[in-house]
DNA sequence: TAGTTTTGCTTAAACGTTTAACCTGTTTTT
DNA sequence: AAAAACAGGTTAAACGTTTAAGCAAAACTA
């Protein structure tokens, strides 16, 4: 066994890699055994497992990942799919999925849309090629159309979602309560005495953006404030396009005393201009954003936001994913998580502290 | 053939994926003969490549790309590994990376270090064990140990760095003129007008950060600045540790008048001490960070700091690998990149425009 | 018209694992 | 002591492609 053994570490010098049947000839057993062996099979002795797992370590071993995939019909890989990874939520939630999937020996490949829905498409594609065992995504602004989620769906892989998405696609969803959020909002602008509250929102076409309109429509009914249709904005909430809808919220006769945007980054574009025309946040205007990017708290005056718990999604999303690949096609029953976000008061909305500055 | 390909329809209906095999079968032909078809060999004939094209759409067929990467020896698949994914220049680059990948039919996997030596290992192993083409990655801070990357060399598949991780490993390697850097930084900050500059490096065992510091000493030593070894502290360069480093500073007896710091996160520290205690920024103490990241223009003051271009680095390191894998294993030579880097000046050090603003 | 080349396939093996089915020798049961 | 159970394997097929080698028929050549 000694020779055997040395003639192979001789090959491992080629390069060319250590497989099962290696291992094997060194032994004298087949290669089968050895398969079972590496994965303690109850049929094999403890002395041939040791013997096994000795000569893998020393020939240096490593199982062929796509061999085993292939014969087992899944992979270990999960896709996610996000608008793009430089945002702390998306890469938030990202870190979470990844602990937990690779605790239960997943691997994730993470693909970014930009926005795009031809990327993201694309990125299905990619996902489906590479034969994920599930795709966790989260969709692009400018995705409307579901074909090729449905496609996925017809696949068979579990398709979970988060955050945008929670769509007519019938499939699992982890976000959190956009319209109560909306409300916690409203109403801690109304308590700092605001009483004309200006939405600039997301496009209505996605649900979360439409939930988060519904909830402050509907916070302003019930405190009796009228709803003033100018006060209410669309937009792709990029940060140029928060300075373009903060500018025209500004050439209004009667201009709004707050301003809750759907993003922190549009948020961010709010400030700059309400910071170079010397409005005072939140005195003059008070500004919430939403998501707590980090930089909320680095930027003057620090924003308003509203905490997503991204760290609970990524897990959350995770954990669904792991629930659908372990239960049979059957007995599934549609899981929608939908957690509650929690305000994040700071100085743009804080008149309380500003008073006492002042 | 239609009775055929109506039946093979139906098991479609089934969820079992399509395969080569069904596609020969519906034609009557062999699996090889499709197989050829599809990928345009030579000698197929017009018309049988058109019909197989036909009803592999029909039947929805999606190559496996697990029996193809194992028959063919390559995963067409390429691990990156960064230290997180939500700093923007590491998000830039992956994002260049995949798009040059991408073209190339590469898809890529992203993984995260979190600056743990120990979760880089990880990651390795898990890239190995997905059997990628190869591994493009820049180092975690606490890396010093170079065992794993050997495995990597080892396993005779191409190994690119970018940014942190020029070492002594003998592979390629894209990154900026870290040393360069450190003089247009210590030379701007002279042209202010600053005589006691600090610095607030990274560990001296990163290469990048040892050229900044370097870098920093020789440009002091050209303009015949004394050395002052209070002025020159090493950091974990966190925000964190940015404020604790600042705090430090503000203690010394003889304060300087600006300070470089190492890192755009770092900077942000500092900024924040400097604006809780009403020192300003530049004309009390002047402020330069390192990478441009996007809230250095978000944040009162601006942070001057250095681009690093990482679009290009991204594009180089995708490129590097590609000439790589194409060429033979003989005939390589190392490809060591630097990319000229780029100070942007930006209100924390700029004393001219902000004499204009008194 | 026999010989050569070309066209357009087919056959079969290979990639590295996993696993169902089988086999042999030993131990236990009755 | 014969039957049953078990331990510790082996064999062979399968996963879905790719590809070298082979082969028959058609088309060209001399």
């Amino acid at each position: 066994m000694l020779k055997r053994l040395s003639k192979y570490i001789k090959k491992l010098n080629t390069k060319k890699k250590t497989t099962i049947k290696d291992i094997a000839n060194v032994l004298n057993i087949s290669a089968a055994a050895v398969s079972k062996a590496l994965h303690d099979d109850s049929r094999i002795s403890e002395k041939t497992k040791k013997a096994v797992k000795q000569v893998a370590k020393n020939l240096n071993y490593q199982p062929n990942h796509l061999a085993s995939a292939l014969r087992k019909g899944k992979s270990n890989l999960v896709g996610v799919i996000v608008p793009r990874t430089n945002s702390n939520f998306f890469s938030s939630v990202i870190q979470n999925i990844e602990e937990v999937l690779n605790k239960e020996g997943y691997n994730i490949i993470i693909t970014q849309s930009n926005e795009s829905y031809k990327k993201e498409c694309a990125n299905i594609d990619t996902l489906l090629f590479t034969q994920v065992d599930g795709i966790i995504a989260s969709m692009a602004n400018e995705t409307i159309d579901l074909e090729y989620y449905e496609k996925v769906k017809s696949k068979g892989i579990p398709l979970i979602l988060f955050d945008r998405g929670e769509n007519d696609l019938n499939v699992d969803y982890i976000g959190i309560d956009d319209y109560n959020s909306s409300h916690m909002i409203v109403e801690h602008l109304i308590e700092q005495g605001c009483k004309r509250i200006a939405h600039i929102g997301g496009y209505k076409h996605t649900r979360i953006f439409n939930n988060r309109i519904k909830g402050y429509i509907d916070a302003l009914k019930k405190h009796d404030l009228p709803l003033d249709t100018e006060l209410l904005i669309e937009s792709s909430l990029t940060i140029e396009d928060g300075r373009k809808k903060m500018l025209r919220l500004l050439t209004l006769k009667n201009r709004p005393d707050a301003v809750y945007v759907a993003s922190d980054y549009a948020a961010l574009g709010a400030l700059q201009v309400l910071n170079e025309q010397n409005i005072n946040m939140p005195n003059d205007i008070a500004l919430v954003g939403f998501g707590d990017e980090p930089f909320t708290a680095m930027v003057t005056p620090t924003i308003t936001s509203i905490n997503q718990h991204s760290a609970e999604i990524g897990k959350q999303a995770a954990k669904t994913f792991l629930k659908r690949v372990k239960k049979t096609a059957a007995k599934q029953t549609l899981n929608k998580i939908i957690l509650d976000a929690e305000l994040v008061v700071r100085d743009s909305s804080n008149t309380k502290k500003s008073m006492m500055h002042l």
